[in-house]
DNA sequence: GTCCCCATGTAAAAAGTTACATGATTGT
DNA sequence: ACAATCATGTAACTTTTTACATGGGGAC
């Protein structure tokens, strides 16, 4: 099966958490907090916005003319609304990211998210104590690779400390 | 200025780690902890050994006749020293990157790669402090964007668990 | 007047993924 | 025998980056 596009759904989400954006603004966008998990330069954002408003997720906001701007239409509504709902994947971006797209507290795709990756994270905490066992045997592992062993228990740490504050938040 | 490639260098550590590797193993190093901060699929691989094979980086090292085994040369090996020794950029996977690549605990670059990261981390851990005070400066803003207030509340913590984990083991 | 930011667009190149291909070996 | 894994390679395609290009507006 071909690689899932996720660009599209991240400017359709961004131009719904802002209400109406242009394509100068979301480059803009990139440089906050959503730039630590995806990032696009103004020359994917263009024609993406191109192409999705010829499929209708978006038109334009004609009451401007120095800028073109961006509001998601009820079909695009509709469509980032399915891909929030998505199962999360292995793509370890996504749960940030739509995380970063709910806008209201209360909305109920916020606790099934949070226990989604509950659940991924819960699974990865415990493949990586197996590893830190299998992998570092003796000492002498350690000794011998001890970058790999900073970057493991590095690893199990901040899946500790992740999976903690998800709880939290539950 | 071109973007700096990384691949050829991931390779390199790879095989400098295992002393030999052949690119099928390397492949698999994928599915490991590496794999947490880059990856790479055979189809990738395998010309980009070639190409350093011809450039000097690499020896296929012929004692066996069913895998094709890869050997850092002398130069292979100055040049990913060089490499190590270059200063962090804004490529946040280059310190796990590097890290996992110090074989010996008392490499001087383990300490210089934890104080590099260290200075970069806790500018990042002042700005997204900043993010938090200019964006959320009412509980109305919280109301309206309750995810992008998680996850910068999330990613100050991680910086502070980050941060500390790494005055630890300075 | 020159530099910087706003604003949009296309073209060319590089990097990365998926698909196509082949053959050996190992386990059941 | 059949399936799975080992092992390598190329071709086609998609995604992303960098470079090229243009024009307006405000600051100094």
């Amino acid at each position: 099966m071909p690689k899932k596009r996720i660009l599209p759904y991240v400017l359709l989400g961004l131009i719904n958490n802002k209400e109406r954006l242009s394509g100068y603004q979301i480059s803009q966008e990139f440089k906050n907090e959503v730039g630590d998990f995806w990032h696009a330069s103004h020359s994917q954002i263009y024609p993406e916005l191109a192409r999705m408003k010829a499929d209708g997720w978006v038109s334009d906001d004609e009451s401007d003319n120095k800028s073109t701007y961006y509001i998601v239409t009820d079909q695009g509504s509709e469509i980032l609304r399915n891909w929030m709902r998505e199962p999360l994947d292995d793509n370890e971006e996504l749960f940030s990211l739509k995380l970063y797209f709910i806008k209201d507290k209360s909305d109920p795709l916020l606790k099934d998210l949070i226990t989604q990756e509950l659940v991924l994270r819960k699974l990865k905490y415990q493949y990586l104590q197996e590893r830190l066992k299998t992998v570092f045997t003796d000492d002498k592992k350690i000794k011998n690779n001890f970058g790999h062993y900073l970057i493991l228990t590095r690893a199990i740490e901040r899946e500790r400390n992740h999976i903690q504050w998800l709880e939290d938040k539950l």
